[in-house]
DNA sequence: AAAATACATTAGTAGATACTCATTGATTAG
DNA sequence: CTAATCAATGAGTATCTACTAATGTATTTT
């Protein structure tokens, strides 16, 4: 059985578009600050750092503290418990993952 | 981009426990009815009524009525929304796959 | 040292939502 | 025909949560 705790926080932490939105700016910067993350987003530097709390504990980030500022990056393993839960519910899944792995053979044959 | 609302309301729907066991149990038995589901579960039936409102909106289960039942199969396709985030997010794993390897190696040994 | 900056955290609030209970509509059984 | 069963829906409620505003704690700048 899958782990129902982890695949139950990545699943609700990723509900919400707001903390979605967040997660996507980190993943697709290397490293980013709050102050950077708050600027071009709707919300209050608070609501910021909280959803990044959330992310956190999901394990869906991590943090490096640096100075006065804390630069964010993506934790690529935390999506493990969702890929896995797709593994066994979602059929189409299956397909999409042998084209993933056709990727990595030809970028590290 | 993604469709944001086809995304946002699977993840939504399945972020609820209660919602997520329903659709593992549907996905579990090919043809299942009302008060089949009902029973073994913790909720009433017009909670389950109600969730399986919200599985079929979101494009994960789909009905066909015979006679007084009503008998619920999983829609597979529904989870294409959520495959294809996460094969975004694959373009992402690729510039660190290094650490895609050792996914791979867990989610498919 | 004082001011400014970066981030976290708290309290309070408005809105969302998951639930129960009751009812309704439809179909089947006696 | 009447009673029972299946499922959907509505009203009402309690809980959850995403947000703001304000404050606190470091750290850096001037």
């Amino acid at each position: 059985m899958i782990e129902a705790t982890a695949i139950d926080a990545v699943l609700r932490t990723l509900a919400d578009p707001t903390r979605r939105a967040i997660f996507e700016r980190v993943v697709s910067s290397d490293e980013i600050t709050v102050v950077e993350l708050t600027r071009g987003s709707s919300v209050t530097q608070g609501a910021i750092s909280q959803h990044l709390k959330s992310l956190k504990q999901a394990g869906l980030v991590a943090e490096r503290p640096e100075g006065r500022n804390v630069y964010y990056r993506a934790q690529p393993e935390g999506l493990v418990p969702l890929a896995d839960w797709m593994s066994h519910y979602g059929v189409f899944w299956r397909e999409r993952f042998a084209n993933l792995k056709t990727l990595l053979k030809e970028i590290d044959p």
